[in-house]
DNA sequence: CGTGCCCTTGAGTACAATCAACGTTCGTGG
DNA sequence: CCACGAACGTTGATTGTACTCAAGGGCACG
């Protein structure tokens, strides 16, 4: 059930049969939620924490006037609140963006685990660590880099992280977005990210509509957005045992 | 020494006697550190990290051309490169905005904290955990503030963390940083960034030169700048003891 | 065959960048 | 003591990027 979880574990770090087993058995329900629902409201407890199996999530703050602002994308693998195993809480919103299937696991059982298996705590802990990774990414984006830089980077990024669970085919790729939602991830006008788009079609980069997304030069697209997968920790300074 | 630290742990949990004695214990040695240093260089193995006791420190992403993006602000009680005990390496860099005073700790000995001390492993992943709803509050003022507003949520940001540390002089507070920095903490021109101040200032909101911070109305400045602080986890849902 | 959602395009506006220059302060050295 | 340079803050003028407003087209769905 929770293989693509375990694929992205296995990305950065080795998992024995042990610790795949006690994974397994803590992360035992599983729940569906349909597309366009907010999923987790913010500042409400918690004491359970939800794994993406299948789908696309994302984090979203919203402003008084109706503005919005994606926080970060979520895609299969991810363990979309699990911060809020220490925090208790989220400071944000978590919606749907498709479809998805989510493994629950209660904070009771997490806890249990994390001390029973401190290395296993670990490797939960850099998943945390991870997603502020991606918001620093983000944060630069949105600061310093052209409105097509950013859209290159994002999809660069979104490449990169569906490559690791195996969910690309080929150049290609879903992403269930409208370009309102790619918007509120750039900080930009739905109009202004239409042009953006456009451009990169026009420099022959990428192709993008129907929910799908094909990547036409990866190296070059990654030129343009200055594009350094470091962030995502996937080279040898994560090498399989390095957090254990 | 690390009282300073303590303060920010006990500003969200509780933490016991004995807890205290074991991170007095492996926190065990200083450096000093002058302003304008880079501390941290991305992508270079780490085996201990570093807790901020005196100044103030930024995570810095730079760019080809140049251009520089500060990415998070550190001030005194923040442990700066915490997430390198699970990551191993930074993304970023770190620079010391001032001089400063670091309390220093083995990776090893983390580990065997962590290992001996479940909740104080959990208290530490907190911290990590802040940092990232952090970067969040940056990602929205960056995508969706206007510049006078993000500047104003800032403010209320550092002047609500330095609260908590014990930091502030009444509504004043040091901030040793230039008006190029703040450029790089908005993604902004330094040109736009003083006309930014200004405005502010003209609105009455706050005084700020000389290294110095004096807010004149805060509820106001919250205001304007839509500033919640639910992100820093201040309130109910991290009531002494709950993420243990 | 409407209706609504999404994408696209054009025209005018506003916010922020760039370029350039100048004042102030402070530390250094003649 | 004053001349000098460097770093920082401030201001004006111009350019450009991105926003807003408005309208129209394609497509799916009832």
């Amino acid at each position: 059930m929770i293989d693509v979880f375990l694929r992205k574990l296995r990305a950065r770090h080795a998992v024995s049969d042990e610790e795949e087993r006690v994974l397994r058995g803590i992360l035992n329900r599983e729940r569906r939620f349909e597309a366009r629902q907010t999923i987790v409201h913010p500042g409400v407890p918690l004491n359970e924490s939800m794994c993406l199996l299948e789908g696309f999530t994302g984090r979203v703050q919203m402003l008084k006037d109706g503005e919005r602002q994606l926080l970060e994308l979520n895609l299969a693998g991810d363990f979309v609140d699990l911060h809020a195993f220490v925090l208790k809480s989220l400071d944000h919103a978590l919606e749907t963006l498709s479809d998805c299937r989510m493994a629950i696991v209660s904070h009771a059982d997490l806890q249990t685990v994390t001390e029973q298996h401190p290395r296993l705590a670990r490797l939960l802990w850099f998943q945390t660590a991870l997603d502020a990774a991606i918001h620093r990414a983000w944060v630069t984006s949105l600061g310093r880099r052209t409105a097509m830089a950013a859209f290159a980077h994002l999809f660069c990024e979104i490449k990169t992280r569906l490559d690791i669970v195996g969910l690309t085919s080929g150049d290609g790729f879903p992403l269930p977005m409208t370009q309102c939602d790619l918007a509120d991830i750039a900080g930009l006008s739905a109009v202004h990210t239409n042009r953006s788009l456009q451009a990169l079609r026009a420099a022959g980069l990428l192709k993008i509509g129907q929910g799908q997304v094909e990547i036409l030069d990866f190296a070059k697209l990654a030129k343009v957005a200055e594009f350094d997968p470091g962030y995502l920790f996937l080279g040898d300074n994560a090498a399989p045992g390095s957090a254990g």
